[in-house]
DNA sequence: CATCGCGTCTAAACCGGTTTAGATTCGCTC
DNA sequence: GAGCGAATCTAAACCGGTTTAGACGCGATG
């Protein structure tokens, strides 16, 4: 009952362990006909090579960690995760690859986290997502000598590997479509400064503002959360000229916005528009239907994966594309009320 | 540059690998003041066990697996899974066990997957989720002899090992809580008949109505989907005699169904009361907020880890008591129109 | 004093693969 | 027909732990 082993194989295929390991990984030093004969002995006995000893021996894991921070609030939708990871599986499981998720509280069990997947040598390489401006992980992940790839657009100031899709496309195309609509106050309700992707998109709001004349727009920093973003909404609704349209940077807080704006009378878009960030399922689906911004994020776990692998083989990079970030019009916006 | 082993530990020490390894996993055998010399040279050097060795020569993986297909989005929420398996790793993480996450597109790689974790070894037991009615994946892993815990509430028939916050409760109090307000039209829109969470809340709902002496009430089956409320909530409001309140069976679905029952001009709750189902983190903030189930999908996590380690290690189980799932009453339902 | 039993520790086998060094066979060349 | 190189295959080392069998020292016992 017990599952047979690369000696049962090689008994009853009649060579030695290195003529069925040989044969196995297409090496050569193995006559075809015996290839073959071997290859059906392993079918026959239903065998599969131990990835518990091909990890020792080789001294690969075979596997990659992704360790997610759950702490508040402040991260990327749980869906683009299951999204990013189901693209990456494709093709890690092409691969041999396993996936090892952790999830961690914060911030101090993340490290430890990733030091000891790295110690114990149960993962070959790491993604590291949701970066902050100043993120202590490269470095220790440098030193610990895990490869390690950024979830994220590449810093300027750094080449650390990295696969992402840019924000600010996205963000500029929402901006241009509501200077298009006619508003002249677009607010913008931020992600955490010290978050890479809350300050991009904070950026990306104030340059397009910037380029379309309309100088600087009240901004509130929020935490990506549902809660935040409803106070965020709150006290720009109360500023003395409230803005015509937000800009959000991430669905949840703009449905929140949205939920907020209507609880207090607004009609939406007729007295104030909103995007929002990530396109969640429910974006379509909400009354009015969310403007937001929408990317990729099979395509991105998958040019992850690719880059990841690359990276623990030290092959060169293959040239990815990744589609650009763009805007999902719908009810959420309109033509700025003239009043 | 490369990591200690145990025999740089054991050299170090001036006593052999077997001692280290005593020491380590405090065996009987080893003097005690020797056995500290053996844990201060370790720390000293830095030295952790590789789980690869350990794993070959124990026979163990010490990794369990989640496989979560990801079709249609007839599942459970995101946040359910990220929820859960922070939980799951709280307990995973101290017995020192790595979570192995599979996202697979459908059944037939579903079962792949879970044959290839079994036959490389990988894992030493899987979490098996959203289950079907009939579900083939249970005799699979009986017949691979891979310990598997069913994440979901334990069926009548059978005795598998599950771990799972029975549904009824919630949706039974939803159906009273609405009955209470006077409503006697309570509609619901139903997962998958062919998912077990699907077909317990329907009959629960289904039970409710008979309870309050309302006998059947409109049911319309749906995925799970925010496509799929939407349309049945299309459905129902243009009944001869439309139901003055729906009971749906997940969150996407009720809010998809708010959303339209707002945009076909009803007043909620006035004209149509509406519940959900797993208290995401945008129902609180919806405009009404939206009444709906929640069940601590963090301890349900950690009871599951729990249960499948003792399926692993062959123990008995440790009693659980998992909160039951409650309602939590928000702005989404209200006394019924008295016509 | 021989013997027993116990506590401590070592040497070596083992887990199941990969990989290297070397043996054997064969065809080919000179 | 000796010598050579290439192709094929085997034996054994190796990865880094765990675990078993047994060696050794020592106090207690008969």
């Amino acid at each position: 009952m017990t599952r047979p082993t690369i000696n049962d194989v090689a008994r009853a295929a009649g060579v030695s362990k290195g003529a069925v390991s040989f044969a196995l990984n297409d090496k050569p030093g193995v006559a075809p006909e015996t290839r073959q004969r071997i290859l059906e002995v392993a079918r026959d006995l239903g065998w599969t090579p131990s990835a518990r000893a091909r990890a020792l021996s080789t001294s690969q894991a075979f596997a990659v960690g992704l360790v997610i921070m759950r702490p508040p609030e402040t991260l990327r939708s749980d869906q683009f995760f299951i999204s990013f990871i189901s693209g990456a599986e494709t093709v890690l499981a092409e691969e041999g690859f396993a996936l090892l998720l952790q999830v961690v509280p914060d911030h101090e069990r993340e490290h430890e986290a990733y030091r000891r997947l790295a110690e114990t040598g149960r993962v070959d390489g790491v993604f590291v997502t949701d970066m902050f401006v100043y993120d202590t992980r490269p470095a220790l992940l440098a030193a610990i000598g895990l490869p390690a790839l950024v979830i994220g657009p590449p810093q300027g100031d750094d080449s650390r590997p990295a696969v992402g899709i840019d924000d600010a496309p996205g963000i500029t195309a929402a901006v241009d479509h509501l200077v298009a609509l006619g508003h002249t106050r677009i607010a913008h309700v931020a992600g955490p400064g010290f978050m890479v992707h809350g300050r991009s998109r904070r950026e990306a709001w104030s340059a397009a503002l910037e380029r379309a004349g309309l100088g600087e727009g009240p901004c509130i920093e929020a935490d990506f959360s549902a809660e935040s973003g409803a106070a965020a909404t709150r006290a720009l609704l109360d500023l003395a000229d409230p803005p015509t349209a937000i800009v959000y940077a991430n669905d949840l807080m703009a449905m929140a916005g949205l939920s907020l704006a209507v609880a207090r009378g607004l009609d939406v878009p007729g007295d104030l528009s909103i995007t929002g960030y990530d396109d969640t399922e429910i974006a379509a689906h909400l009354q009015p239907p969310l403007t937001t911004v929408t990317s990729d994020a099979l395509a991105w776990g998958r040019a992850a994966a690719i880059r990841l692998l690359e990276l623990i083989r030290q092959q060169p990079p293959t040239a990815t594309v990744l589609p650009p970030a763009h805007l999902v019009v719908r009810g959420s916006t309109g033509p700025a009320r003239t009043s």
